[in-house]
RNA sequence: GUGGUUGUAGCUCAGCUGGUUAGAGCGCUGGUUUGUGGAUCCAGAGGUCGCCGGUUCGAACCCGGUCUUCCACCCCA
């Protein structure tokens, strides 16, 4: 076999110890939030049937979904013909599996199957990996963990209320303080399609109107007009579009604007009360933030959506979420409404890095290595370490009996905090020497000592 | 999926209009110091110039393809 150079298939990412135990500490971050909230660990394949993904993400989601070419002979379904009838023709006798896109339809999937032993409402959350067949780039990758936390089986708004909550919890500890949760509700774009006399058609203004931070209104305009959005219907938004005061004000003003639609004032009263659990929880508004133009791409939501954004980082939205109404219709259980949310682990890991804060001194890493000159104190060393470890200091020895120097230099790249060196003074009087490597101090004791110094 | 961009030592990058043996800094290894790391100084190792093909007397450099990186669009965590 000839040597060849390793890769990685593009848009996926080995983590290393540092890049794990900065992950870990915003999955800990997370997995501690939602368990606090009550909600309950599930996992489910990586690969689900292609007829489970299919058609739940609009077409552009089908495209980017990740098949799995069927196993054995994988041509045998072929017929002559096949191949010039299209790929949408050939897919499926190629291929009956996928890698899963998002977290929220295997869920679905899950609750229906197992609707008998599930006691409603049901309140699970899951941290997996997701593929997405995209092309990469900064925050977007090939392979991606998201951390969903739903709950099924009720229309309660308190739900959308501890979503706010969590995801507060989780910004406070994680040390981002600059960010802002936008919320709306897709009754309310259906509102404004009605009354601006565009009915059935808010898929399409959601769309335009998603970019509208991105591109601005003169663009959004312009997509409108080459959508077949009326003149008079554009310029009926208009208001809208400009609205900036607090979500208070946005929310009276929207009441009369939206009058005319029953759907529109149905949203606004879903949204209101929310802020208003929210004050009777006892929290503050701060950080929320009424945004009417928040479209969200996915297309089975039917009220509330959220979309979370870092201020001032070159990263997109870091969590996205909303309710739907029907997703367990298609599998067939109906009148199952459901909401829940996502926090994306690699876009957070990135937004937290370009603003360096990530907290590297709590990671758990070696607190003291032992070093040693010979046979002799390497196996002083061991005793030593079992009391080191018994005491539940994370120890080790270093395993080769070499210079001290290099020892020593190992403790240093390591980021070991304290060295323990043991010679033939220490072995005669029972005791050890402990170095502190920031300070340079030294000092012989007893290993009792040590151990308090240490913790 | 569309358009562009990138690839030279472990890392960050030089390398002139194609010309002999491809360089630097950092890092690494060893020594200076045979009971002590991080600093200084000295020495050393390490590269099929992403891969395949073409043009040429001659290619890291030009051309084509392919993979990869990053960016914009699309969309999204």
């Amino acid at each position: 076999m000839s040597v060849q150079k390793p890769s990685l298939p593009k848009g996926t990412r080995d983590f290393g110890p540092l890049q794990m135990a900065r992950r870990n500490f915003i999955l800990e971050t997370i997995k501690d939030t939602f368990k606090l909230f009550g909600f309950q660990q599930l996992e489910t394949p990586a690969m689900e049937n292609l007829s489970t993904l299919t058609g739940k993400y609009g077409d552009e989601g089908d495209q980017l979904l990740f098949k799995i070419l069927n196993s054995g002979n994988f041509l045998k379904n072929l017929e002559g013909g096949d191949v010039e009838s299209g790929t949408s023709m050939v897919l499926p006798k190629l291929s009956e599996k996928g890698l899963r896109y998002d977290l929220t339809v295997p869920f679905a999937r899950y609750v229906v199957m197992n609707r008998n032993d599930i006691t409603f409402p049901f309140k699970r959350f899951q941290i997996q990996p997701v593929w997405r067949a995209d092309r990469p780039q900064r925050g977007r990758y090939r392979e991606f963990y998201q951390c969903d936390a739903d709950v099924v089986g009720t229309d309660s708004l308190v739900c959308e209320l501890e979503i706010l909550l969590m995801i507060k919890r989780v910004f406070a500890n994680l040390g981002i303080t600059d960010y802002s949760i936008k919320i709306n509700n897709r009754k309310i774009l259906t509102g404004l399609s009605e009354v601006i006399g565009e009915k059935g058609r808010e898929g399409e203004l959601c769309v335009a109107i998603d970019k509208l931070d991105k591109i601005g209104w003169e663009k959004v305009q312009e997509e409108l007009l080459q959508r077949n959005f009326e003149q008079t219907a554009i310029e009926k938004l208009e208001p809208v579009i400009h609205l900036k005061q607090s979500n208070q004000e946005k929310l009276e003003f929207l009441k009369d604007f939206l009058s005319a639609s029953d759907i529109g004032l149905k949203g606004l009263q879903e949204l209101e009360e929310v802020f208003d659990l929210l004050q009777t929880y006892g929290e503050n508004e701060e950080h929320v933030d009424f945004d009417v133009v928040l479209a969200r791409g996915l297309s089975y939501y039917t009220g509330a959506i959220f979309e979370v954004k870092v201020n001032n980082v070159s990263i997109g939205s870091v969590s996205g979420g909303g309710r739907y109404d029907d997703l367990t219709g298609v599998f067939g259980l109906d009148g199952v409404s459901g909401v829940g949310f996502s926090f994306g682990v690699d876009r957070l890991y990135d937004v937290m890095d370009e603003l360096g804060i990530f907290p590297e001194e709590n990671f758990d890493r070696t607190k003291v290595l032992i070093t040693h000159f010979d046979e002799k104190g390497f196996d002083y060393g061991l005793k030593v370490l079992n009391k080191l470890r018994t005491n539940g200091v994370i120890s080790e020895l270093f395993p080769e009996i070499t210079k001290i120097k290099k020892q020593f230099s190992y403790a240093d790249k390591k980021g070991i905090p304290y060295v323990i060196v043991l010679g033939d003074d220490e072995i005669n009087k029972g005791m050890i020497s402990l170095k502190n490597l920031a300070t340079g101090q030294q000092d012989s004791m007893h290993l009792e000592e040590a151990i308090d110094k240490i913790v």
